[in-house]
DNA sequence: ACGGTTTGTCGAAACGCTTCGACGTTCTCG
DNA sequence: CGAGAACGTCGAAGCGTTTCGACAAACCGT
């Protein structure tokens, strides 16, 4: 494997200038620039990574620590990784992948110290994420998918869920929808203070009451057996229901299959809508749920950005940013049926 | 932070010691030792991987090559990427993520040849594929998921589509269905020479010729769409089919969706296994679709195992494996009707 | 024509580790 | 009891880059 010196050697000038030529720190003359790149190509030459990383204390290659990928539809976590790889291949780094529990914080520090990665991406964020404080003691550079409880300056991106569940409590309004339940992740995220699960269970309740409409909300684990039961409890306790929001993904599929053993039809009877699902999701069910998917790639490439602008003071700063999740059209949503409202009929 | 030599320092020993207390490559006096794990401990030392890297020729880091996460449910390659990575990690490997299309061979060479990954691992291999044969040129060692067309010596593992279609098809005909059709992926990966598309054809083709049985394939884009007309179509080519396989998570939701509008009952008219799906799969579907789950976890592990047994001597060598999918029971699969096969009723 | 920049190149010192050879000590066993 | 092996430690030479300071040569304005 050819070494920068072979390459000095072969084009008859010293190591310092061959590295200044390929970094572009130094001017160099072309005649001399030109012998060197030739002598590049013929040797097929390429730096080596670690010795480069050694010499400039700079690695090139950020962390991305996740808690798990699988569990589940997984989509959106998918779709995120290769966004966030693509991204960094694109700004000539490399992605490491760090598999590590929300409450390993020790052992990201430990592998921080070992100077592999320039920085690290954090995602499934807590409120109280105590990974945070740790890299921070550690000043070791991050950024964060999702928000810690302070929504201070630190570093992050995330789904605007505020907005995202104004528009789509504002949609179903429009189509005449008051009885309007929703569906979260499992009791045990929320208390856990999973970002997602707080904020839009916050929003929601804020946005009903804001409306004079009566919140009814429901934690469910992720798993279509249990979004079947909570379904079933929705209807129970609010027999005039008329829409369904959902930010679930697995317990959707039981919603939807509580609903075909009560005969009732979507939209006809029940207007469901997913929420931050991953992309195309919504074309698994029939009739095509009407989803608002979560701007995973966007987030990814954001959160490299953000991450990039604090390791490369030339990189103009990114700010906080909070992307909304887009309105993925299906069959699933019509206006509330009436007859309930209206209890006399012509 | 705190380098070998401030920890030679502080125990009162020689760098070299501290490193052959760390690596245990020659025998330390027990106190000796102590004194070097109290400094380090209180130092909070952690050993640079560059450097270490650098001074040792290896990176201990492996490469994942993948071409696309994302694309629909994608649980499979999701799984795959999340075992790896524990499985690298638990082997004290960091994993890398390469982003490149399996045409981008000379991307891949040029990467492997910067030393930042002592091996690469390869997924979607093609029957030829071209990276392999740079990767063997440029000497780095790789293992795939996956088998080129010679199925020779070179490491790898794979699911095993034969004995996969073997199990599907005898569960079928030993509940008396016959005419069995099956849906492949779609056409253009079969003609890409996809591995995992071409094997299970030919498996299916053989093992029914082989019984006597009438071959019904068809090749499906990945799409709930395409999946409902390649259903409608195959009904029609042989409305007395019983049984349909679909190797193509995204098809069988559009199967369903054909034969719940024609009225036709899973299991009752028409029985549906789903092979190679990903775990969980079956049973977003109503009536829960019976599938044979992608072995994605082990695959990963054992594709790790694999490649790590290139790199360390010492490792025992881990030979190719083909595992073949489990089958994980869901609703979907019942006795074949009767009434076509005996026309006349009582 | 003369100081002062700018240009283009070089040599050498890091970067923080691993590993080799050397060497004094302590065991082992014939 | 003495030769050879095993033990425990050290110093130094890398590993392949980047980057700093130095310096000759060309260029500049006056």
């Amino acid at each position: 494997m050819a070494t920068i010196s072979d390459v000095a050697r072969s084009a008859g000038v010293s190591v310092s200038t061959v590295s200044y030529a390929i970094s572009g720190a130094r001017p160099i003359r072309p005649e001399t620039r030109e012998r060197i790149q030739s002598a590049m190509r013929s040797l097929g030459f390429q730096p080596n990574a670690m010795a480069r990383s050694l010499a400039s204390r700079r690695s090139r290659v950020i962390a991305l620590i996740y808690p798990q990928i699988g569990g589940g539809i997984g989509g959106t976590a998918g779709e995120f990784v290769q966004s966030v790889a693509e991204r960094a291949r694109e700004a000539d780094y490399q992605l490491v992948l760090w598999p590590f529990r929300t409450d390993q914080a020790r052992e990201i520090r430990n592998l921080a110290r070992q100077r592999m990665a320039d920085g690290v991406l954090l995602m499934e964020v807590c409120l109280d994420d105590e990974r945070i404080d740790v890299l921070e003691a550690a000043k070791v550079p991050y950024a964060m998918i999702g928000r810690t409880r302070d929504v201070t300056e630190r570093p992050s991106v995330d789904i605007d869920f505020a907005s995202t569940m104004e528009t789509a409590i504002a949609h179903l309004v429009g189509l005449g929808h008051r009885r309007i339940a929703f569906i979260n992740h499992s009791g045990e995220q929320m208390s856990a203070g999973y970002g997602p699960a707080v904020r839009a269970a916050a929003a929601y309740d804020g946005l009903m009451t804001a409306r004079g409409f009566v919140p009814l909300s429901r934690t469910c684990d992720d798993s279509p057996v249990t979004g079947r039961a909570v379904t079933a409890e929705l209807l129970a306790t609010d027999p005039e229901l008329t829409a369904i929001i959902t930010m679930n993904e697995l317990a959707t599929f039981g919603v939807y299959a509580e609903l075909a053993s009560r005969n009732l039809s979507i939209p006809g009877d029940v207007s469901v809508l997913g929420i931050v699902t991953s992309p195309g999701v919504g074309t698994l069910s029939y009739p095509p749920l009407t989803t608002m998917h979560s701007p995973g790639a966007e987030l990814g490439r954001l959160a490299v950005d953000c991450l990039l602008s604090q390791l490369d003071p030339a990189r103009t700063p990114v700010p906080n940013q909070l992307i909304p999740c887009v309105l993925e059209p299906g069959m699933s949503i019509g206006p509330a049926r009436t007859d309930l409202d209206v209890p006399q009929r012509p």
